[in-house]
Formats: structure tokens, C-alpha cells, sequence
DNA sequence: CGGAAAATTGAGTACTCTCAACCAGCGTGG
DNA sequence: CCACGCTGGTTGAGAGTACTCAATTTTCCG
């Protein structure tokens, strides 16, 4: 992007705002008007089934959009959530619609974004359809530790790890007390540790391995 | 899109090419030089797991794009197969660019069935995540019925379904011979008929509340 | 008509779930 | 300052869904 999208950007009529843990960003089913980003914070997305059961479709972390589809779809299809007290920046999605038909490298990067983020998605499908639990736990750990460390978020290790073990068991369609059980293998294993939201990964080969963890799906070098 | 939108895309340099059932179209690591969309026939995307295993991630038809991502992304994150034989236009990724960045109509087009692409991968997540058997395959049923239905590829039931047992259960998670038994509880019930590649849901509002199924994701009105 | 692919069946196994109880950490309020 | 309550984590036992393996039947297609 050249100097003159980033004042494009810049000029853009966004606001900040906080919200607490826990916090709705997004509602199913609600108008979608507005797009979001994260500026400081953990957020997810989920959607819930009829029983109540949750499933977390994925985590987002600073710097990255929340919604960026709520920009041409009308109807918003999940949920979108803090998973920690968030900063958040919040753009008109008319203002945005605005920015990408003027300018298109910026188009092209929000674009991206959004391809990104649907290959990430697709290897959750195969997270969950074809992994055990272990697997499962595993590509979790080291797609958030890649994503983190690749975004210059993590100043080495341990990684600010705020997910608990019941929301670690709805983003890889596990019980809680399975999770605890498949964390403890890990722990016991010499692969992890992990308490009060601090992640340590111990042996970064083995838990790639055991997780099937290929990095190609997040695109870091596009 | 206007007329002269319509022209500009019959004006695009693309070709057409038969496939054989099965063959891929797309592998994953390798360059991404081209888009296709299928015109006939039906396709899927799919990954492997390091043990072999495979997850079906979306099922396409006729009209859709199958790898619209290559078009920015460089190198192909999974597989695309075609499930039956299939008649396919392929472009060559410059062109779509070309066209994209002269046509904001098309642009936006383009730009949002990517996006409702996302939105069915993510409610695959929670497919494979949080339902059980019967429900995913309820629900992947409902699924590929409405998106026919509104495709205008049916005329009536029965509707084409080309996807065997084995092919079921890559899309759900499952295995083969589970697929076959829970299908033969949704025939017992009276919920469907499916034999010959050909599926008559029996009843609809039934199969739809197994399956958890609300069409919202898939954005028809947008 | 023959062979391969797809569907079906049976029996035994195991991974994951459910339910329930218990422990630990922490912020709040008496 | 400590009790209390809440959330999150841990443990145990038993149940159940889904898997594995292997054989058999049926269907599809050349």
C-alpha cells in the first residue's frame, strides 16, 4: 500500500470503543451495518445449535477484522464476541465501501483479508471433522502460537494465552472435562504448559507433528 | 449488473474443459495461476490429514466458482475434485484481476460469494463440531436441497445427489460404515429416500429440525 | 457377463461424553 | 481481614456414540 492509502485510512470516519469480557460484538441474525477491527484484545466468533451448545469458529487477535463480511452481506450469520476486555474500531460499512472503490490496493488488502480468513476456517472444518482430541488441542496451540508470533504480538514465549479449557473444548467440538483430560496429556507429555493464561509450548516439533500442523493455510507471505 | 458488465465477462479470455470423475483441479501446494467455475457437473474441495484421512470441506455446483482464492493467493491450500464428471471454465488469474479492477459491479460480486463461501465453511465448523451424526448428515442434506433448489438445478424432487456413502462421510466427519447406518435410521424414519445418486427428502420440516438446518447462512436474498 | 465399486451387516473396541463431586483461585462485601 | 460465592480446573465412574475390522451382498459399468 502506498503512502497515500495509508492516509486514505487514516482519514476514514471510524471510532474507538471498549468492551468488557464476554461482550457481544456481533448478533445472528441482526442488521449489519457496521465493520469491526480489533485494536488491542482477544475476540471470537461462534454460533450456537439448537441445544446450546456453542462452537467457537475462530479466535481473532490485534490488528485483525471481526466481521469484514458484514461490509456486503446484509444479515449477519454468527456471532462475534470479546474474549477479553477489547479495544475496538468501529467503521460505517458505507465508509468502507467507499475506501475499497477508491482505493484498490486497499480493496485488494481487505480482500485478502477475507480469503484468509476463509482458509482458516476451512482447515477448522478439518480440524474438527478428522482430528481426535489431541490432534485437535495441538493445531489449536500452534495455530494461535504462529498467529501471535507472526503478527508481532508475542515477545517470545510464554504467549498471553486467554482462552479456558471450556472454550479451547467449543473451538475443537470437545466437553470441557475432555479438554482437561487431553491437556493434562499434553502437560504430562513434556509439550506444553499452560496456567493462568500463559502458554508455553516446550517442544514445538512434537506438537507440530501430533497436531498435523502445516502453517501454508495462514499465508503469511502473501 | 448492468449489460455492459454481462459483456465484459462473455469478453473474458476463458476456456472450457471436460474432467473425468475425480480428477483434481486444484492440489494443494502448488501455484495458483488460474480460477475455474464449474458449468456442469458437481465438485468438491478437500483436505488430507497426515494419517491419510480426508475432510471434505464444501460441496459445489453447477455456476459456482471453485478456487476464486487463487486469485489473489499464491499457493492453494487444499484440494479440488471433481465429484462427477464436470464441464469447467477456467481463467487465467490476470484476466479476472483485469476485470475485477475495471468493474465494480462484478467486483462486488465476486467479492461477496467469496464471502458466502466463508459463511458455509463456517457453518461446516459447526457441523462437524457440535452435531451428531444424524444431524450432520440432516443437515448436510438440507444443505445441497436448498442450494439446488435455489440454484434452479432442480426441477422437483428427486434431486441429483452424486455423493456415495464414503463421500458422506468425509463431508461429516464420520466414517463410512456409520454414514450407512444413520442413513438407513433417516430412511426407516420416513425422512428421506436416497438410492441411485438420487435423494427425495420425504420430509422436509422434519429433516430440517434434525439437522438444525436455517438457510440464513447461505445468504440467498443478498 | 464379469469385475470393481458401493452398500450393508455383525461383533468387538475405544474414544469421548455425561453426571456429579470436589478443589483452587480470586474478587467482593460484611 | 476473612468469609463467601463464583468461575475455572480436576477427578472418578459409568454410559454411549462412533470406530475398526472383516465378511457379504448389491449395484454399477464396461
Amino acid at each position: 500500500m502506498t503512502p497515500e492509502d495509508k492516509a486514505a485510512i487514516a482519514a476514514m470516519p471510524w471510532s474507538e470503543r471498549t468492551f468488557a469480557r464476554d461482550s457481544y460484538l456481533v448478533r445472528e441474525g441482526e442488521p449489519a451495518s457496521v465493520c469491526t477491527f480489533l485494536i488491542k484484545g482477544f475476540a471470537f466468533r461462534q454460533k450456537l445449535v439448537s441445544d446450546g451448545a456453542r462452537q467457537i469458529i475462530s479466535i481473532h487477535i490485534a490488528g485483525e477484522f471481526l466481521d469484514l463480511q458484514n461490509s456486503l452481506l446484509d444479515v449477519a450469520d454468527h456471532n462475534v464476541q470479546c474474549l477479553t476486555r477489547c479495544l475496538v474500531g468501529i467503521i460505517h460499512k458505507s465508509a468502507l465501501l467507499d475506501l475499497i472503490a477508491a482505493r484498490p490496493n486497499v480493496r485488494r488488502a481487505l480482500w485478502l483479508d477475507s480469503l484468509i480468513d476463509s482458509s482458516i476456517f476451512r482447515e477448522w472444518v478439518v480440524n474438527v471433522g478428522r482430528r481426535d482430541a489431541r490432534e485437535r488441542i495441538a493445531h489449536l496451540l500452534c495455530e494461535l502460537a504462529d498467529r501471535l508470533k507472526s503478527a508481532g504480538l508475542a515477545n517470545g514465549q510464554p504467549y498471553d494465552f486467554p482462552l479456558t479449557q471450556e472454550q479451547i473444548a467449543d473451538c475443537t467440538g470437545l466437553t470441557a472435562v475432555h479438554t482437561n483430560r487431553t491437556l493434562q496429556g499434553l502437560r504430562r507429555d513434556g509439550l506444553i504448559s499452560l496456567s493462568s493464561s500463559q502458554l508455553t509450548i516446550l517442544d514445538w516439533d512434537r506438537l507440530a507433528e501430533i497436531g498435523d500442523f502445516n502453517e501454508r493455510y495462514l499465508h503469511h507471505a502473501v
